[in-house]
DNA sequence: CAATTATACGGAGGCACCCTCCGTTTTCAA
DNA sequence: TTGAAAACGGAGGGTGCCTCCGTATAATTG
């Protein structure tokens, strides 16, 4: 019954490091096939533990999704820095955005999981956030200083329509197609004063 | 036994008509509050009918959403001919545009219905959608005939970007934000060749 | 190498929802 | 009035969610 704050903290057992690792593994296998609202007992099925274990190390759906996602974002994150590095401003914040689309296609659910985060205004949702408004604030930024966009964007607004415009495509063409809108929103991204006052106006 | 198909049919019953108008009332309440996952035996309980009655009339949840919705969608569609009577082409547009987002903001959970029903391919996707495209190919043909948008834009792109950029927002200033989006998304359609090719190149 | 103790495990249990099936009730019409 | 067609309601079987706690096991201590 020593309680002593001193050396408290003991080794991490080694069968719930090991736990741990089987349900992200089967969580990403069975979220990646079924959406974000696949059953919990499932991955815990798959991964041959207990569902009380899966709750024990995500007390939530969306602590998993944030601990399944992570990686993905981050990878995302670090091309802006590579394309910022390495292509001009406009097309890099081009090549960036029709990575995002790319990634959504190959990883189905991630966006969705984004989104059903923001319902919940969860942890993943700060972190996804933060790490993709960051990657295009850096092309943002890069292209506007270079005069090739408008200055009066923010980095919420490019990631919003992203997401937003990658979420909802449905047919066989299905990619390029979010690809073109993804385009025509840059082209409306890039004068500076796109339209004559009397536009609005009448 | 006589199954004569001359007057095979008799009048529908009143209690089934009755319940079906009950039906609809509470779904709409209920979806309107707890967006469109929320529970059938409630919409069942509120409508005071039994479960078994709700899934006679309505054999899926995307049936009752189809009843629901068919209304609203109709009236959107029915403003396109109102602004294309009143209203310059491209502002037309523009209008309209503002007003399915305002309409998502109203009624929360209509395009999340759609959403939802472009998942299962069901019917009031393929009802909704030729209604709201048949709305924007009205807009979009006069202002394109104008001179005032690109021709190479088809209203399945529109209705995809409007859709789309407005199931995203989830900030206090939500609404004024898509509202943004969409009028940069509409500048992108205005240049008939709005990008000159070296600016893809690099 | 025990013995001890902090940790983690598993799954039963209680609740809600989904949807089907069918005995009972109500309505229509002859 | 009466009988059949049509509709009703809800029990029942399945699944998922999440909590709780008795049992098992890994790390530490002597």
């Amino acid at each position: 019954m020593v309680t002593d704050p001193n050396k408290a903290t003991r080794k991490p057992r080694a069968d719930s490091l090991r736990n741990r690792e089987r349900l992200l593994a089967a969580a990403a296998e069975i979220f990646r096939a079924g959406g974000p609202e696949a059953s919990l007992e499932a991955v815990a099925r798959r991964a041959e533990v207990g569902i009380g274990t899966l709750y024990r190390h995500f007390p939530t759906r969306e602590a998993l999704f944030e601990a399944v996602y992570r990686r993905e974002v981050e990878q995302l994150a670090e091309l802006a820095e590579a394309l910022a590095g390495s292509e001009p401003p406009f097309r890099a914040l081009r090549l960036w955005l029709h990575a995002g689309v790319r990634l959504t296609a190959t990883k189905r659910g991630m966006l969705t999981a984004l989104k059903l985060a923001i319902d919940k205004s969860s942890e993943i949702y700060a972190f996804s956030s933060a790490q993709l408004t960051r990657a295009i604030d850096l092309l943002l930024r890069r292209a506007s200083a270079a005069g090739e966009v408008r200055g009066d964007v923010e980095p919420e607004d490019v990631l919003q329509a992203l997401v937003g415009l990658s979420l909802m495509g449905r047919q066989e063409d299905w990619e390029t197609n979010v690809i073109r809108l993804v385009d025509i929103f840059v082209d409306g991204l890039r004068a500076p004063v796109p339209l004559p006052p009397d536009a609005l106006a009448g």
